[in-house]
DNA sequence: CCAGAGGTTCGATACAATACGAACCATGCA
DNA sequence: TGCATGGTTCGTATTGTATCGAACCTCTGG
């Protein structure tokens, strides 16, 4: 069962919810910006420059977060993304290191 | 440039288009099907009990060759289908494996 | 306290994907 | 030659997804 927030947990993680997740272009760049990041790191979701709307940006959030792909944290006034490295790393070993080591 | 039955090339396979190819319930079955058999085998494209008409499941061969993930080989009457394993495996190393080894 | 910035939600719209049946094109076999 | 089998293509209905703007909420900083 997701929490409140809306992230699964970690056996709740679908396949077909990463793969569905990963095949849009625009958060297909958010998780492989997020990839060359350090394990752990945190970004604005402002952050990645994506040439959407602030409502049509936050529907991207919130299918990677309710795919598992990402975790959401509050920082008070904004929200950061953070990557669920090791929870997909530990479900789907090899799979986020194939989509950080393909081509552009 | 694809060939003439829609197989592109090794170097023209997009990770969006083969995420997007996988996204599917019933894609996904197909590869993961494919994934178990011996490496290079071919399965005729009725052979895997897809739930839809014939003129679905051709449609559904048709994302997967496109996308570059199968090769399909005309057998005289039938159709054979083929995962382009190497061809994937040198393109996104990993990506089949962590497919493959995927929780059901 | 109030204005602005960051996010979410809602409703609407436009486009893409899935699905089907019917028509059609091959091949193989009687 | 005739016909069944396996696939593709076409038109279409249905569903789902991406997108936006407007309205709203919450926190921060004057």
């Amino acid at each position: 069962m997701p929490d409140a927030e809306g992230h699964p947990a970690v056996d709740e993680i679908e396949l077909v919810s990463v793969l569905a997740a990963l095949a849009d272009p625009l958060r297909l760049e958010v998780v492989q910006k997020l990839l060359v990041e350090a394990d752990g790191a945190e970004r604005h979701c402002t952050s990645f420059g994506l040439p959407v709307s602030k409502s049509t940006r936050s529907h991207h959030f919130k299918v990677l977060r309710e795919a598992g792909l990402i975790k959401q944290v509050d920082r008070g006034n904004s929200r950061m993304a953070q990557l669920r490295r090791s929870d997909i790393d530990s479900r789907f070993p090899g799979l986020l290191d194939a989509v950080a080591t393909a081509p552009a």
